[in-house]
DNA sequence: ACTCGTCGCTAAACTGATTTAGCAGAGCAT
DNA sequence: ATGCTCTGCTAAATCAGTTTAGCGACGAGT
């Protein structure tokens, strides 16, 4: 890669000026005593030269490589990191940052290598991510510089970003409520371990806080909960058609994710159901498929770019060490409506 | 990052001999005459001090930076991208090499400062990628080094790595034709501008070229072939309905992607139709849906993991200058049988 | 006339590796 | 004794920057 790039040697040479005077000017240093015209001339001839510093040298000396690392657990498996990726890539860039990207895999060894890898190159500070919103155990390998973690939270006391998963359980619950329902709310997606493990699942206990939370405000409580092993299209299939085995069928249904609201859509359909004039369904993610589904899926999005740019800005621009959480946004489409009694 | 680490210097002054000798022992120099002895000494005081070599020292002097280059047009809008970035993340972990990753969202200013950010990184070569296979203009700048491309072709002889689209048009209507079908297939997702326009899309034309060659091989031709401004669900919807009102319908239909294919299940079930009962349905690209739907969709599969892996592969290990096609397997679910009649 | 301070700039050290050129000593032949 | 080769190793240059220490010229103050 690369060739004959000028050096700050040939750009000193050609301003007729020493290396270190070159040097000073290009790094905009302040208190330096150099002329107006000094500045001029390197300038030009930098320009002229079209010359770009060596990252390798300079980082040599200043051990800065403005390069941040992304290190996740898993990118492949999920849509999610795509988002998340491309937010922090963004504001690296706006930063003048690069970004170098590695995975876990959940594996020690993948991740003694990760580890070893960044720490070699030297990166100017770490994102930790997760793509479940959990809790992770950080390497104390990297602490040695910043660390921001993305959707996780660590018992160090490291800034995080987090979505903001409880006002988003509180947003869908409103939701149904402002559409007229009231007693004939069911849940579908229960599920001990994700709510009771937090090293599996933040969100599973949030959402369900929020949602608690927001009818208790309402004097209203749930008229089911179904719980699902995973929430996977199948869990939400099974659990649809259990609740519409029910003697008094919901009116509307609030789904863990947009996963388990599509097993949701399936279950209707078969059953001669229309959504939303026999039941409204109302989720979380925004995966794609909430578009695709007719009618569109109301769901409260996951907001992964916003996430993966607040993280990287964090760990740039330092700022609160602190939990920053990030808001999801209502993605209003058809499911939801006011109840047909 | 990173702290008070062990350097060169360190290993040469415990093991009691030169830096030249402890470089030349580390980096397993042949032909040097160094003892037996030596080697040992050099080994164990490395071991002791946990020494790593600082990347950026070695790389100014010898140009090599143990990192590669991911560009890609776009990584966040499509669920694609992970695949091919997990490919490439293993195989250049197996090879020692990190990944540094840009995004140019098609825009020239983006693309200008990722080209720049990773010459000025130096890295060891570029997987220039596209998130939709088609043919692009690679920027100049980068030539300079290996580049492999990925998901791509373009004018400039270069390796590409792309999916087997034309073996997978065939592999969809050789299973179509297996399971009986013959004069009643038809093909949803004809799209002139994919088909004949290169830049947008290699896969329109690859694939409809296997298909029609496979169909004519066994003396059959297609029943009819919608066409559809998108390959979205929609479209797939819109197309499935119109071909239910042809006074022939058809047994079998072929889905240029797995979105139509989605769009094409919603009109049958909204038809009051069932899968594969009533008509098969076959598709590309398993996205994760087409394990989702019910029946799960059969589909031709795009290797994302195994291209990237492949293209790193391709560029580190050398190789052929040629195109790689790398197979579409074909993951067998439920929604093709023989026709009813 | 001498000191002092400021201005404008530079030489040289330094970062941590690789690589080139070559040195001291041993063994052997002449 | 001299020259030669081979062995085992090292000093120093090099990569391309940043940073420290300081130098010469000039003007002002005493």
């Amino acid at each position: 890669m690369g060739r004959e790039r000028a050096t700050l040697a040939d750009v000193a040479r050609r301003a007729g000026l020493s290396k270190t005077a070159a040097s000073m000017v290009l790094n905009g240093r302040e208190g330096t005593r150099l002329s107006a015209e000094a500045h001029q001339r390197v300038f030009a001839a930098a320009e002229e030269l079209g010359y770009r510093p060596n990252v390798a040298a300079r980082s040599l000396r200043t051990r800065k490589t403005a390069t941040i690392a992304f290190v996740s657990d898993i990118v492949a498996t999920t849509r999610f990191a795509g988002g998340l990726i491309r937010g922090a890539l963004d504001a690296a860039r706006e930063r003048d940052h690069a970004l170098l990207i590695t995975e876990t895999q959940g594996d020690p060894t993948f991740e003694r290598y990760a580890i070893e890898a960044i720490l070699d190159r030297q990166v100017d500070g770490v994102v930790y991510a997760a793509m479940a919103t959990r809790r992770l155990a950080v390497p104390p390998a990297i602490l040695g510089g910043p660390v921001v973690l993305l959707n996780a939270t660590s018992p160090e006391p490291l800034p995080c970003v987090l979505p903001d998963d409880e006002g988003a359980g509180a947003a869908a619950a409103e939701a149904l409520l402002a559409s007229g329902h009231r007693d004939r709310i069911a849940l579908i997606g229960r599920n001990l371990e994700k709510e009771q493990d937090p090293e599996v699942s933040l969100a599973a206990d949030a959402r369900l806080r929020g949602i608690r939370a927001t009818l208790a405000a309402a004097g209203v409580s749930l008229l089911e909960e179904s719980f699902c092993p995973e929430w996977l299209p199948e869990h939400g299939h099974n659990a649809m058609r259990e609740l519409l085995e029910h003697p008094t069928r919901p009116t509307a249904v609030i789904c863990m994710n947009d996963r388990l609201a599509f097993g949701a859509y399936q279950a209707l359909g078969e059953a001669g159901l229309t959504i939303p004039d026999d039941l409204s369904v109302i989720s979380f993610d925004d995966d794609p498929i909430a578009a695709w589904l007719r009618p569109g899926l109301s769901t409260a999005a996951l907001p992964h770019e916003q996430m993966g740019r607040r993280a990287v800005e964090v760990l740039l621009d330092g700022g609160d060490a602190a939990t920053s959480f990030v808001p999801m946004p209502m993605r209003r489409r058809g499911s939801v409506a006011a109840p047909a009694d």
